[in-house]
DNA sequence: TATGAATGAGTCTTCATTCAT
DNA sequence: CATGAATGAAGACTCATTCAT
């Protein structure tokens, strides 16, 4: 009862967060005034402070509750499926990428971005996700091509590229119109180390 | 008198653009107030609002007048490096992100990027810039390796990848405190359609 | 249970008022929010209200319970110090000064002259405490002086003069930075009626 | 003309110093809200901030430019009053009084008191004040009874307390309703050290 | 052109107080 | 009694923009 109550009725402090994500990701976090997000959550706007006591602590707890780095254990699913399509680095890239470690929304990702410069904490955040997806294209590639070709400037360039299509693909589409397909990147990477 | 009035007159101009260039890069274009930038030029806030309508004319007019896409012809040089060193794809993508199409300063890179999601003319601007860099990774590319090896969807990614890894290299290196080097990823590419 | 539970309703009321006579006399009541005084009293911020229904009854309780007059019989006490001193006016208006009939800690005589013009009742018990210490100074001293020596005129300013003394010292010292010594008035004070 | 004009139509700063007087002195520094500042100066809110970028400047303000201590040569003046009565040292307090070298309204005495505790600038011009009416009070009775009768500490608890008459009465009288006259106690401390 | 005072809508934030549990 | 979420009115302060001179 008490479980289905929170799921019929979300809390309070949710429903800020939910609105919060839509209006940030929409407009800008400076563009969003905190009476639009209390509106669109359905709260008095005094409620907002209760949770929130500033502005800014709506944007830190969202970056901090919902951009989380995947907590299952990457390596060995990689080594997994390493082993069940042993040379195939663009397939372990292309993975890598659909398994991208945001547990965030496409909405969270933009709000990453765009207030990575001017808030510390976000950038923080975004610097944390880059390593780590740099961390796992590196060692998705070395297991798919275990005999160590290609030097290892190359595979480093190559992880490093790959994080940025990652991370950016989705700014570079909504800024330049411009798409860019990761799975063909990571068949470009592959050709390279291969 | 006239020509000094007119010495006058387009200092004061000048001196607000580079005021507001200085600070839209550091703080963002919304943390600006007209005020500081009036300040820092060292004119009445009257006379910024002579010159600059709005607020936004000041963006817009920083970006139409400081971020010129180059206007030498490209391509002409391109074929003439292509010529001196044939076979050198990565040399080739070297040299173009050595002549980054951005008249910008690097000040003025950070008001592109930050800006271009919140203001039409700015991503307009942004997305020219990064289709001009594909046409011509691609166009040095395809001189570097007359023979049509690789197919043209790989060209179309490593010319996309290119420009992505150029127009973002220093967003990259801001937010996430990871060096990409873009020779790196030249000769990359360069493997991997080589 | 019963006396467990009153002892632990005394306590919470008692921890409120301590909390508030700490905050108030630290920062002024206006600039305390009655959270901070719930959350230094170590409860909860409703049962401040359930308690004390207006902030401003927090105030007036204080004033009330914790700046009493002195309740013994005062001019029994200084008829017996007068005949054992007679004619000791200084002395008579010191010991009136040690025994200053405020209960209340330095703490609560900051609230009191801090609060009084804006809050009536505060204004009240202050206007009583000054009109109690001026009937005792001026019995002090027709007793110290029973030839009547002096006219009443002088005595009276005399009397007022110690109870504004005795009253102030403390803001004036607060406020100016000069400590003024009130046994110095006294004597002062003995020489101009002797 | 513009003489006549600027003291004709009051600058809006001036209307919004009168007008902060009046109801700083009336309901105090806190209770008072910038707006109803503003209204009564028949300015709009922008204005006040455009003046007073804070709240708290409109009250240094205040304090810095309406409690100047009277900048006439009191020396000289004190020595000639002294000359011309010789002996007198209650007329001497009283003159003294009566020049009080509060250049302010009793509105801004009020004002002063009762913001000093809270405010530091405000502490410090009336902890100058203090220092300045007791140093006057000294050399008053020095001249008045050059004989040096009475001891040093006597004849400096006489200023001190003076000094704290002056100052206070007009508070010992708000919050007490006790009216405490000067005169008397000129004339007190005259006989104390005469 | 040049100047800076004037304007007022808008924003974040605080806080006493209520209320359901 | 106890709890802390809920409420909304009010306050300080910002800032783009206008305007008279």
């Amino acid at each position: 009862m008490v479980i289905v109550g929170s799921v019929y009725r979300q809390t309070a402090r949710t429903r800020i967060l939910d609105a919060a994500e839509e209006l940030f990701s929409g407009g800008g976090y400076d563009a969003t005034p905190t009476a639009r997000i209390a509106e669109l959550a359905g709260v008095p706007k005094g409620l907002l402070f209760h949770y929130f006591p500033r502005k800014i602590d709506v944007l830190i707890s969202l970056v901090d509750e919902r951009t989380l780095v995947t907590e299952y254990d990457a390596e060995e699913v990689v080594e997994r499926e390493a082993a069940a399509a042993p040379g195939d680095a663009a397939g372990a890239l292309s993975r890598l990428a659909r398994r991208l470690p945001l547990h965030a929304s496409p909405a969270m990702r933009r709000i990453l971005f765009r207030e990575a410069d001017t808030h510390l904490s976000v950038r923080e955040r975004l610097g944390r996700l880059n390593a780590e997806i740099i961390k796992r294209a590196r060692f998705a590639l070395e297991l798919a091509m275990p005999g160590g070709r290609g030097d290892a400037a190359r595979l480093e360039a190559a992880a490093a590229t790959f994080a940025a299509v990652l991370l950016y693909q989705e700014s570079i589409c909504q800024l330049t119109g411009h798409h860019i397909d990761p799975d063909a990147v990571a068949e470009l990477i592959a050709h390279a180390l291969g």
